[in-house]
DNA sequence: CGCAAGTGATTTAACGCTAAATTTTTATGA
DNA sequence: TCATAAAAATTTAGCGTTAAATCACTTGCG
């Protein structure tokens, strides 16, 4: 028995014998003035249940112009920089599902092209969106404001009019390096992302100032610009192997994703260099890539899951300040961080340092490239 | 502005002062036997644009009892084990986004527990369903097709009144070990899933069915079974060095996937065991975690996309044939594949063996672990 | 006995859209 | 000039639900 058959209200309130009204309030608790008597009551469920009635969303939906699903935007490929998407979808779902709502997942592949259907997405089908790493501008950010109510996590600019949610990577760089510097280390790379993005950026400015702070003067050299995937890890340790050919090797590296960390790791490792004893290497996400290397990484870590959770609570929390216009004022500025702007809300989440196995006190004699063939 | 003032088909209209009907031809193309002039045309689209018209999808699907969605149900952790989760989506978020279908993702905590929420979330919102991976039992499948239309991929049962898409566990596991053998493997190990599940009974009776083909007695001890993450191929390994302290190893491993593989690789690498001068390795499933091994593991490819992919045309060809009752009745015919049942039907995936590096032939001299600290 | 107060239901309208039927307007030809 | 077809638009009704208003009985009480 397919759906084409699904029992609607009328059906069931047909078969106890009864107007759809009573059937309502019986089945889907209707809060309305009517009162119903026991009896009743048992004929509709009764009726309800042989009949496997099931109130229909959309109906409710359409009336009630919210239909209890947010969308989820993100890039979605199976590459290694994705696996935090599962992390922070599951926080979503999480949440999601205890305020009782659904997810709609959007598969972005292009936010400049995709742009338009992202629009189209917003015909009532979701009561509000999150969108996660979007590269987006301010114009698109307005025409998104006229369809529904969006968070942004992750995002490359805070766009107006959303709360925009990310992790403070200038923190999150300087404690790396600030527990490489704590360890002894004095000589300590940086292989970076792709500096376009604001949160590469800040990695790297909060890896200059600990250094600054301690009187190391920053070197150029050391820092080597990449992408956020395993494969630039490699091709930057393989890079810094060669530059150094005959000098001595930093000590440290601070790897700005897990997955270049891991990409850093296996060079290093097929090149007989032991982490910690020869090199330390710090990583940054903390997903579950941190835990497949040997030794296991120290990184920084993103509360991926809480921020999921909490861009679902801010989308609500929106998504009900609208249904009840002039209801309490007193929530949004409750939610609001510091540092807002009239329109924009940025809510950082503080990071914390993991310290595992990978990182340890300097070896007393650098690593020079060319002595490793004889090790 | 937030879309509680959604403009309708209605404001449209009254702004380009003609009838909704009207409207609706011109914007959403209803067929209708509506014509519309040049003038009228123009005026309305323009309306349109000025009050940011879209329509509603929610008004539509009541209507047409359609709502162009479909829900995905699977168990979303961020553990090693559901990577494979994310190139399946993949490939459902793809082939839904070409046929204009929106995907909703429901997160199963527990197969069993969460049946009742699962089947209230066929409440209209979704046209059908694809559960990945269920552990399902025949009364579910019977209330759950009362109420919506489904496919299951990965299902530990096919289940009655509904496609069930897998792949071919059993020749991958054949293929796998027949890989080992035409290397000149002789003793081969099988780093097991739960047996519970029939897909690790399917790869091991196929690992089983090459060794008998080629006259070597199936041993035991040589089966270690487990789960399928990393840390059960940890495990798994730890347990086969302990067993054989002092007897040879098996030259091969052949294991369930790629997580038992990963760990069992990082165990023997650390022990000095070189891969695959000592001991060949070859997982299954072929998700990226085949590619971050070192050397890259040689493993069963599991087509993930394409099964995302032709679950979602399952599905919708389902959902269309029921909507047009009387229609091709060759469709599903051809869609079924060889060696269904009235109601069920099974389509199987080839698999493919991806050779690459973690295989060769197998050492002159096996390894015996007592011998390792000299190495 | 008549009437207010309660109890237990029903009816109406609206949510936004479209298929089908119907009406109005315009153009066409004898 | 007037029927007549063709073109252009409108009206009606219904998808499944619920809020709000209304209605029909009991009951109790002065």
């Amino acid at each position: 028995m397919k759906r084409s058959t699904a029992a609607t209200l009328e059906d069931v309130a047909r078969e106890a014998g009864v107007s759809a009204m009573v059937a309502s309030v019986v089945l889907n608790g209707a809060r309305s003035s009517t009162r119903v008597s026991e009896k009743t009551r048992a004929r509709i469920l009764e009726a309800a249940a042989r009949l496997h009635y099931r109130r229909n969303a959309l109906a409710l939906g359409l009336s009630r112009n919210r239909i209890d699903t947010i969308g989820v935007a993100a890039t979605i490929d199976s590459s290694d920089v994705n696996l935090y998407f599962l992390e922070v979808l599951n926080g979503i779902l999480g949440a999601a599902a205890e305020h009782g709502q659904s997810a709609n997942v959007f598969s972005v592949f292009d936010w400049q092209r995709d742009q338009a259907r992202l629009l189209e997405f917003c015909d009532g089908r979701i009561d509000g969106m999150i969108l996660i790493g979007p590269h987006l501008d301010a114009a698109f950010a307005e025409a998104l404001a006229h369809h529904t109510r969006f968070v942004t996590l992750h995002s490359n600019s805070a766009l107006p009019n959303a709360y925009n949610l990310d992790v403070d990577n200038e923190r999150g760089g300087y404690e790396a390096t600030r527990h490489l510097l704590e360890q002894g280390h004095r000589r300590i790379a940086h292989f970076a992302a792709n500096l376009d993005l604001v949160g590469a950026q800040q990695r790297l400015a909060g890896y200059r100032r600990a250094l600054e702070e301690a009187g190391i003067a920053f070197e150029d050299s050391l820092v080597v610009p990449g992408q956020f995937n395993i494969d630039s890890g490699r091709q930057s340790m393989s890079a810094l192997l060669e530059r150094c050919a005959s000098a001595p090797l930093p000590t440290a590296i601070f790897c700005a994703s897990d997955a270049i960390a891991y990409g850093c790791m296996e060079v290093l490792t097929s090149h007989g260099i032991r982490i910690p004893d020869d090199i330390s290497v710090v990583g940054f996400d903390d997903t579950m890539m941190a835990r497949m290397t040997r030794p296991p990484l120290t990184t920084v870590c993103q509360p991926f899951r809480q921020m999921g959770r909490r861009a679902v609570e801010l989308l609500l929390s929106q998504i009900h300040a609208d249904e009840v216009p002039a209801a309490e004022e007193n929530t949004p500025s409750a939610l609001a961080a510091p540092g807002d702007d009239a329109d924009s809300h940025t809510v950082i989440f503080a990071v914390e340092l993991v310290v595992r196995e990978s990182t340890g006190p300097p070896p007393k004699q650098p690593i020079v490239p060319v002595s490793l063939s004889t090790r």
